[in-house]
RNA sequence: GGGAGAUUAGCUCAGUUGGUUCAGAGCACCUGCCUUACAAGCAGGGGGUCACAGGUUCGACCCCUGUAUCUCCCACCA
């Protein structure tokens, strides 16, 4: 067959992602074997690819495929997120342009131009997903929204209510007009921005509720919320306002009158040392509104436009109304000065509109007794964190957890089934017709209609359906213990990014322990966030978020699986660098080669193995097992990029450059049967070792290597074990590469081509030379003789391996005073050594402190050093 | 403001319960090679006071204290 000289990866990429569909390799159902599951952290239903995704993929397809080839039923769950907020936000996007308002047509039609619009989008990230070569079980693929997993978010909601675990309350939420919903705490992000600080003076009422000439100075940041205060606070140990204790204040612009109230929240030092107080509209207002009964006025509508309780500027934008209230409190005095100032103003992580604290009825579920056992399996390794650093951050947040504000003013998600009853009660039911029997019951009105009971309008947070994920998509809340999910759960891996450890991780962990009794996966890996060279988060505003389908078509999906991981330790950011991908494709292209050299060869099972052959044959099965020990505990550390690592110089290094050059044949001749046959076997190991990180390469090999049946695929077959190995032969054999690299350099200095033979004499002292190698040696650094001496060797080229002396006859005359400078270098650097050595040896609190083992060593070391110094100065005197 | 982590070669990172002169890897760099598997390559090479200052120890990149710088998380200072 005729190999073709170039690896052409879009079309293998192609043709072998198409074979393990036909062929199902991806399936998985519950078997006789042991599982190894992952669920996948569902993308929004409408995302496109990003590095992020690329990354996370491309861990949880690694650690997939090489469960699947351990002998693991290996199941890979994929699915997507209905992302409440981000799809609703982009349809209503798409339908004002259209002209249409999402409260004009109504919930119902809404939904269905929702639906529409994830039919018409959704999926296009799986299908992306299949070009990075995930073996995902496609069969499975869930939708947090579908018919299974709506359910069991409803099933799920009405039993914590059952249990007492939701209730409604009025509280203070973020806001985000832009969207009109409330967001959780988590989804703002604070950001610096430069402001102004407004001097406002509130003058003194007398007891006509007259503004009198007396007045106090107010700083403030917001002062179109100034219609909302019921009050100014001052700190009770303020000696500056004493005087104000009982007195009343004109509130700017609507002339309200406020009490001067005191409490020591209030920071004297800060601005005047007096707060004015909008319960309404700050949390730390609210609190202290509280505390003090004072009343609450909401000046805005939910599109953070202002109300007719502010009485003046209705109807304007709160940034307009900020503008306005400057201009008015200018024109009629009151504005004492501005200063520039530095704050914090909350953003919607979803649509970037400054967060506006607001008062509103809310749906909550009760953290505390539920995170318990959470956080218990967390701390004691039931569950583990990779890196394990995490499970700082992860305590800490579970040690201060607050109630989670389930519900969201939208209408894309899980509908909230609560049932209003005409008289403003209501009942929690799984259905409609549910709630109207128990309407009945409750009110003992027999005659109510399911018209007369109104569903709640809002939807459930997203997470309040993912947290659920691991147990969801085996359907395991409708029906608990079903063979699935006792065959599945709980899954072993998460690949996922530590930005959402508390947003989904914690959450989902909370869901196993109270649904399934169990945790929902054994480990987290948690992954780095990409940025760029230069440390910038990757985002589509900066543009500097590389294409990934693009990628892929440059450098292959093995080529940038590859770049990816070999930057990628755990929990370490990404700083990716399209050359990364090109180190990947270049690596698949040494792949390529390696294989063509040895398809190429023809076979003689006539001719004996060379020696040198049989020595190559016996170090490098030396050499895999030793790596292949190495790469799997790399796995169970999951040290992925390491792992990566070591396959690669295993690969390139010691089966490329060395190995394979050791057995090649002369040009054109025949290679000896058992040569081969070891070589094909070797080469095959790497394949299965390489897989997981480049799938397609790897079976496109495999395949062309040897004939296989149809349906057969490296992705199937069997991950070599590690066998034992010989550490001597390792070591001894490594003298000898070392000689092979100094013969090298020798013949590069004296600018001898590889063709002119030299003979090589060794004076081994304390045998550190192996002379079973010799002919390994003989072929790798073109000797014509290698001969053993005890005598010295004058006027040659020399170096030393430990405290081996190497001859290099070359014909050539060496430069005495080079050659004696370098012995100088040498001699003066062993010297130090063995210093540093005889120091320890001579402190009598080493040799009877330090481990017996520690002390050998040192002597060992000092035996080689002093019969190196005496080889070297002998050499030196010869030189003379 | 509170908490966590980091600082090792030009860059990104390893360094496994103190013990080979232990200072490593990949990339980048330099030099020589188009040697019929591979120039997307081969061979060779240079490069670091392990952030800084102390301390513990026979011995410190590793343990302790302090300093500096950086990153992340949490938090209601107008």
């Amino acid at each position: 067959m005729e190999i073709p000289a170039k690896y052409n990866a879009i079309e293998s990429e192609k043709h072998w992602y198409k074979y393990w569909m036909e062929h199902k390799l991806f399936k998985s159902v519950p078997d006789h074997r042991e599982p190894y599951c992952i669920v996948i952290p569902p993308p929004n239903v409408t995302g496109v690819l990003h590095m992020g995704h690329m990354l996370n993929n491309t861990l949880q397809d690694v650690l997939i495929r090489r469960a699947r080839m351990s002998g693991k039923n290996a199941c890979w769950v994929p699915g997507t997120d209905h992302a409440s907020i981000a799809t609703e936000a982009r349809v209503v996007n798409k339908l004002a342009k259209e002209g249409i308002n999402k409260f004009e047509i109504g919930r119902e039609k809404f939904l269905e131009h929702a639906w529409d619009w994830t039919h018409k989008h959704g999926g296009i990230i799986l299908e992306q997903l299949k070009k990075l070569g995930a073996s995902c079980d496609w069969d499975r693929t869930c939708f947090t929204m579908d018919e299974a997993r709506y359910e069991s978010v409803i099933k799920v909601f009405v039993d914590l209510y059952n249990k007492g675990l939701i209730y409604r309350g009025v509280r203070m939420i973020n806001w985000d007009p832009q969207a009109k919903t409330a967001v959780s705490d988590e989804e703002v992000n604070y950001t610096d921005v430069k402001s102004k600080l407004y001097y406002v003076k509130y003058y003194v009422a007398d007891d006509n509720n007259k503004a009198t000439s007396d007045f106090v100075v107010v700083a403030t940041t917001r002062p179109e919320t100034i219609m909302g205060d019921t009050a100014v606070c001052v700190n009770p140990n303020d000696e500056r306002y004493a005087h104000l204790k009982g007195k009343k204040l004109v509130v700017p612009m609507v002339n309200r009158i406020v009490p001067v109230i005191f409490d020591e929240y209030v920071d004297p030092t800060f601005g005047t040392g007096a707060l004015k107080v909008t319960p309404a509209h700050d949390l730390a207002d609210y609190e202290l509104g509280m505390k003090h009964k004072l009343e609450v006025i909401d000046i805005f509508n939910d599109d953070g436009t202002l109300n007719e309780k502010a009485k003046v500027f209705v109807g304007e934008d709160r940034f307009r109304a900020r503008e306005l209230s400057v201009k008015m409190l200018e024109e009629n005095n009151l504005l004492a000065k501005v200063e520039d100032y530095n704050n914090k103003v909350g953003l919607s992580e979803r649509t970037n509109a400054v967060i506006e604290p607001r008062l509103s009825t809310q749906w909550f579920l009760k953290m505390k007794d539920l995170s318990k056992p959470a956080l218990d399996n967390v701390l004691n390794n039931n569950i583990k964190l990779h890196p394990h650093k995490f499970v700082n951050t992860y305590k800490h947040w579970m040690e201060n957890v607050k109630d989670w504000c389930i519900s969201r003013q939208l209408w894309w998600g899980q509908r909230i089934p609560a049932y209003y009853l005409p008289d403003g009660d209501y009942v929690v039911a799984e259905t409609a017709e549910e709630a109207l029997k128990m309407a009945k019951q409750k009110t003992g009105n027999n005659n109510l209609q399911l018209s007369d009971l109104t569903q709640d309008e809002d939807v459930l947070d997203t997470w309040f359906s993912s947290w659920l994920w691991p147990l969801s998509v085996f359907d395991g809340i409708r029906k608990p213990n079903n063979d699935e999910v006792k065959y599945y759960y709980p899954t072993n891996d998460l690949v996922t990014a530590p930005e959402i450890l508390f947003f989904w991780v914690a959450r989902m962990i909370i869901a196993g322990y109270e649904y399934a009794g169990d945790k929902p996966f054994r480990n987290v890996y948690l992954t780095g966030i990409v940025r760029d060279k230069q440390r910038r988060k990757m985002s589509k505003s900066l543009g500097n978020s590389p294409e990934p389908l693009e990628l892929i078509e440059k450098y292959s999906a093995d080529g940038v699986r590859v770049g990816m991981l070999l930057c990628s330790p755990a929990g370490n950011d990404i700083l990716y660098d399209e050359a990364l991908s090109e180190q990947g494709r270049n690596f698949g292209n040494k792949i390529w080669n390696a294989f063509r050299l040895v398809k190429g060869w023809k076979i003689d099972s006539n001719i004996p193995s060379p020696e040198h052959s049989k020595i190559a044959v016996e170090w490098f099965n030396n050499k895999l097992n030793k790596a292949i020990a190495d790469i799997d505990r790399m796995y169970d550390e999951y040290r992925i990029s390491e792992a990566l690592m070591a396959v690669y110089k295993l690969f390139w290094d010691d089966f490329s450059s060395w190995y394979l050059e050791m057995i090649k044949p002369e040009y054109q001749k025949p290679i000896d049967a058992a040569t081969y046959k070891a070589t094909v076997d070797y080469l095959e190991k790497l394949l299965h070792l390489l897989h997981p990180f480049m799938p397609f390469i790897t079976e496109e090999i495999w395949q062309l290597i040897d004939t296989r049946k149809e349906g057969e695929s490296i992705m199937i077959s069997q991950m070599p074990k590690a066998q034992g190995y010989n550490e001597q032969l390792l070591t001894d054999f490594d003298v000898i590469i070392e000689a092979i690299a100094h013969i090298r350099n020798i013949r590069k200095t004296r600018n001898m081509s590889y063709k002119d033979k030299a003979d090589l004499l060794i004076r081994d002292h304390n045998k550190n030379y192996n002379a079973r190698f010799e002919p390994v040696l003989i072929k790798m650094a073109g000797l014509e003789t290698v001969s053993i001496t005890s005598e010295k060797v004058d006027n040659t080229d020399s170096f030393m391996v430990l405290s081996t002396e190497f001859y290099l006859k070359t014909g050539i005359t060496i430069d005495k005073e080079a050659e004696s400078l370098k012995i100088k270098e040498e001699l003066e650097y062993t010297k130090g050594f063995l210093a540093s050595v005889m120091k320890k040896l001579s402190n009598e609190r080493f040799v009877s402190g330090a481990p017996a083992q520690v002390v050998e060593m040192e002597k060992k070391k000092q035996a080689d050093a002093e019969a190196k110094i005496k080889a070297l100065e002998e050499r030196l005197a010869a030189l003379n």
